[in-house]
DNA sequence: CCCATACTTAAGTGACTGCCTAACTATTTG
DNA sequence: CAAATAGTTAGGCAGTCACTTAAGTATGGG
């Protein structure tokens, strides 16, 4: 998947209240369909198809056995968005740095 | 604004690359609206709502001065999402140390 | 073998998105 | 003041989203 569609999904993932809610628990731990569904107050198809858009962007994982389907979390796709934002606060940070030199030299005492 | 809702619309805002390429622009610094559209293959008016997402996530603000709209980055909603993603992972990541843990004194050697 | 469990599939719906064009309102500038 | 510039407002439209209910499919226990 190219960086770009994963970020797209990633943050879309990410940009729902019961989908986080889902990312912290399973940042616990693994869990299964069911116990992933228990506390919000939904129909069980929504949450699997909560579940899917997780899965859709790399940040779940699941696998079946028997009746239950166990989900995890999957890091990879948290760490390219933690990436990206530390990528242009930097930028964004250095462009202030910069915006004070500018202010130093221009109103500060120099000569 | 609710902190649930701020990441709700801050995710959603960086959900789209057209908005992302915003935000890295203005990373660099602060810009006009037109500044903003050039490189975007879409309407002015199109670039407007994109804009209009932003700011209502508080990514952006921007003041008017004549004819011209000068936008800039506001950190404050970036942070939040970078400070909601850290405290998951590490959740997350103390999840492993303790399931590390467990292994050890389940599989290693004992006693 | 029967029944409860744990999903899965399908189809529908109302609201929201991301675009567009057309028309309009301010502000410079010649 | 007339024309170009910089946005703004309004309306429409196809597609996606977040649900729903109803019905179906495995699987495991008694």
């Amino acid at each position: 998947m190219p960086a770009e569609a994963l970020l797209d999904k990633t943050f879309h993932a990410l940009a729902d209240p019961s989908r986080r809610s889902i990312v912290v628990r399973l940042s616990q731990g693994p869990a299964s369909v069911s116990e992933l569904a228990e506390p919000l107050a939904m129909s069980l198809p929504a949450v699997v198809q909560h579940i899917d858009v997780l899965r859709k962007s790399g940040l779940v994982r699941s696998e079946k056995a028997g009746r239950v389907r166990t989900c995890r979390l999957e890091p990879a796709p948290m760490r390219s968005v933690e990436q990206w934002i530390a990528q242009h606060r930097t930028t964004w940070e250095g462009h202030l740095d910069r915006l004070g030199d500018v202010l130093h030299t221009t109103y500060g005492r120099t000569k």
